[in-house]
DNA sequence: GTCTATAAAGAGATAGAC
DNA sequence: GTCTATCTCTTTATAGAC
């Protein structure tokens, strides 16, 4: 009790194997969630992947549901990033929608687990349901700019501006299912890609 | 056990209260397989839902899991039959690929509900892993024709095959998580504006 | 920070009556 | 074709030793 002996262990006493921090454990249980499904994950399965028992993840983390919530928030998080840049906010409609669909897929190629995860959460819980409502508050800002962008003459009115930004974000987020960072092709050249398909189409020309 | 006994009951004998068949209660279930998620599902939530109890429902279907593998079935075979009809087999490669995606657009609205389970099994059993290897063979057969289109010239050949077909089913396959039919638009304008978008973009000319 | 052990609830599935 | 009751296993989570 006395302050001298506060300073005899500087670094935590450990005893079992591996000595997870946080983040460490978040990585690790996000990977398994993508490859199991969060419904379908134990903690024990979980804790088996870590190395560890049921009872050493739960000194990680309070619950199974608040290393989902924590997960999400890096999802969603970063997604709402991408609309408050200084180029989401300025210049015509076209560019500021430009920018983001380039944002957008950054941000799923940085945070790739992440985003995976968010984007398979269908509403089971409050945590849930929470993500997806700010899944679709992002999906309304979008869905503005492109309608502006319409209006100014930028992007073909013949669609219904909310399609288009479902047809849209159907493509940016569908590189979650198979894209794998090898290095070959880089979250640039793939926004390129995202762009020139969802601008220019796939015609010849 | 006489042979005049067999006649004696030709409606089956019923007594509690709904009396559904396997096709009624296929549908419920993957209703409440997409609302909650299959493996976030308990067979005493889906018996609930059915106004049933567990038994009941297991009078029903073997399992849990054979229902799930009726449902992806009724999915996976549909797309797979797309591939099989006339219109895909003659004509340009451009025209069979718009054929192909104009047939899946109709597949995904017309059996909405079991795409919608398709598209989400992660391969979590054998049932699961064998519909993802289905989709796989179903991709590589698009995939097949998006670069023999791109051979004959009539689409652009500066993006990869792969990742083109990707972008593509990205968006065709995005309608299940937004599209509910309304009657307003209907399957035929939803692939007009899928072909629109693919093939044109969504810039103004 | 990790362990063993266990609690308490819920899961999928079955038996047998009506 | 549906019910009640029950089996067995797994689940999330906790208690307490080291």
């Amino acid at each position: 009790m006395s302050v001298s002996e506060e300073a005899i262990e500087v670094v935590p006493a450990r005893r079992g194997r591996p000595g997870y921090d946080q983040q460490q454990v978040l990585e690790i249980a996000v990977q398994v969630f993508i490859e199991q499904g969060y419904d379908a994950t134990s903690v024990a399965s979980l804790a088996g992947r870590l190395g560890l028992t049921k009872s050493a993840l739960y000194h990680h983390f309070e619950s199974k549901e608040a290393l989902l919530e924590v997960a999400l928030e890096e999802a969603i998080g970063s997604l709402e990033g991408v609309l408050r840049e200084p180029g989401a906010q300025s210049g015509s409609a076209r560019e500021r929608l430009e920018y983001v669909l380039r944002g957008a897929v950054c941000v799923l190629v940085e945070k790739l687990p992440y985003v995976t995860l968010l984007l398979r959460v269908r509403g089971n819980s409050d945590i849930e349901r929470a993500a997806l409502e700010r899944r679709r508050a992002f999906d309304r800002e979008v869905t503005a700019l492109v309608r502006t962008a319409q209006i100014e003459g930028t992007v073909r009115a013949d669609l219904e501006a909310s399609v288009a930004t479902r047809l849209l974000f159907g493509m940016v987020n569908s590189i979650v299912e198979w894209y794998r960072p090898t290095g070959a092709e880089g979250a640039a050249e793939l926004a390129d890609d995202v762009l020139a398909v969802a601008l220019d189409g796939l015609r010849t020309r």
